[in-house]
DNA sequence: TGCATTTGACCCCA
DNA sequence: TGGGGTCAAATGCA
């Protein structure tokens, strides 16, 4: 209880600490392009990149498993981090150019859903039907375990007790990988930022950084995740958003009590906000993004700094999915996409507030 | 034809 | 000795 109080409280500063950087971040970008100097993009970049490590926070207080999964046997970094205090130092981030993110020592194991979209590409080398298990144990180990010597492993074991929809999967990883090449090919958010604009003023090193997140490195991918899921929640859990078409709105959500992917939701409270963001896959994430762009209008840049009070109430106004410029919203899949996130983020706060009371 | 996957055999360990 | 993990030849596919 006091756990969730805390949990709660942490989350609350997380999400205010955003509110500010998203408006700084609005702030900068509002600014004519041409006026917009490198200094401006790295700053520009360096406000999106700690912005995105406190949604990343966030959420991850919301959702312990991380996008859906779940960790036996120990906490995951983020939940850790509220246990000891310290969100923002261990959440995967990196400060001063060095890693945070607490590598995975020996064996850790997960529940989930997607057992094979980790962000890295494995090899699967072998497959073995288990004592007592319904489903064959499969072995995978890094792509790279021969070029490069890694020797991550993980093993796939679906649950006996998963069977209908959606299956559930133990994963089994085994080592740290060491090749350090996860989505190689992926384009971060910053791909149209100069050559000179890869170093922030924190220096913080955006190969490094992307070298090193924590879920494989698909640094755009989380984020949009990220969002994505915060619109889900915001968008589930507000009435108040009847103008929301139905491409917006969460799928229905069937929580089993005894399904051990539901999450304790306070006691007797369903269904969750967090439950709805559970629901969201890839293509629906995708669909929301680039069938409408943001979800929510474009709003004026709030002013800074942002207090625990002084949050400005979220009156949603109609909006009409027709009426919205994608092009106005996402500049390029995989390209310069800050405006976006800004945008929306700072959006998906003033619709999330009311969800959020001060302690 | 090259690469990824499958699958039976082999090895190791409790 | 049996179960789990790995190897490597066979197979499938683009």
């Amino acid at each position: 209880m006091a756990f969730q109080q805390e949990a709660v409280g942490k989350l609350w500063e997380e999400l205010g600490r955003s509110y500010n950087l998203s408006a700084k971040l609005l702030a900068l970008l509002s600014q004519p392009s041409h006026l917009l100097d490198s200094h401006g993009q790295e700053m520009a970049v360096a406000i999106s990149q700690e912005l995105s490590q406190v949604f990343r926070a966030s959420l991850s207080m919301f959702n312990p498993g991380n996008s859906g999964r779940m960790v036996e046997g120990r906490a995951t970094a983020p939940e850790a981090a509220i246990m000891e205090g310290s969100i923002s130092q261990a959440t995967p981030a990196i400060i001063s150019g060095e890693e945070v993110t607490p590598p995975r020592i020996g064996k850790e194991e997960e529940i989930t859903a997607e057992p094979y979209k980790d962000g890295y590409k494995w090899k699967k080398y072998g497959q073995k039907n288990i004592k007592n298990r319904k489903f064959a144990r499969l072995y995978f180990r890094c792509m790279h375990s021969h070029e490069r010597g890694c020797r991550a492993k993980k093993q796939v074991q679906q649950q006996d007790s998963s069977i209908g929809s959606p299956p559930l999967y133990k994963v089994i990883y085994l080592n740290e990988h060491t090749c350090h090449q996860a989505f190689p090919n992926v384009n971060i958010t910053n791909a149209n930022v100069p050559a000179t604009s890869t170093t922030t003023r924190n220096g913080a090193d955006f190969d490094h950084a992307r070298r090193h997140l924590h879920v494989g490195g698909n640094g755009e991918l989380e984020d949009r995740i990220m969002t994505s899921t915060f619109s889900t929640v915001i968008g589930g859990a507000a009435p108040a958003a009847p103008s929301l078409s139905p491409l917006q709105s969460p799928p229905p959500v069937e929580a089993s009590p005894s399904d051990p992917a539901s999450y304790d939701t306070g006691g007797g409270q369903s269904p969750s906000l967090l439950d709805l963001s559970m629901c969201l896959d890839e293509t629906m994430m995708d669909e929301m993004y680039f069938s409408c762009g943001s979800p929510f209008r474009p709003v004026e840049a709030p002013a800074a700094p942002w207090s625990l009070s002084s949050l400005p109430p979220p009156p949603p106004p109609p909006i009409e999915a027709s009426s919205i410029d994608p092009a106005a919203y996402m500049p390029s899949r995989g390209g310069h996409s800050l405006s976006l996130d800004a945008m929306t983020m700072a959006e998906i706060f003033l619709w999330s507030s009311p969800l959020f009371s001060p302690r």
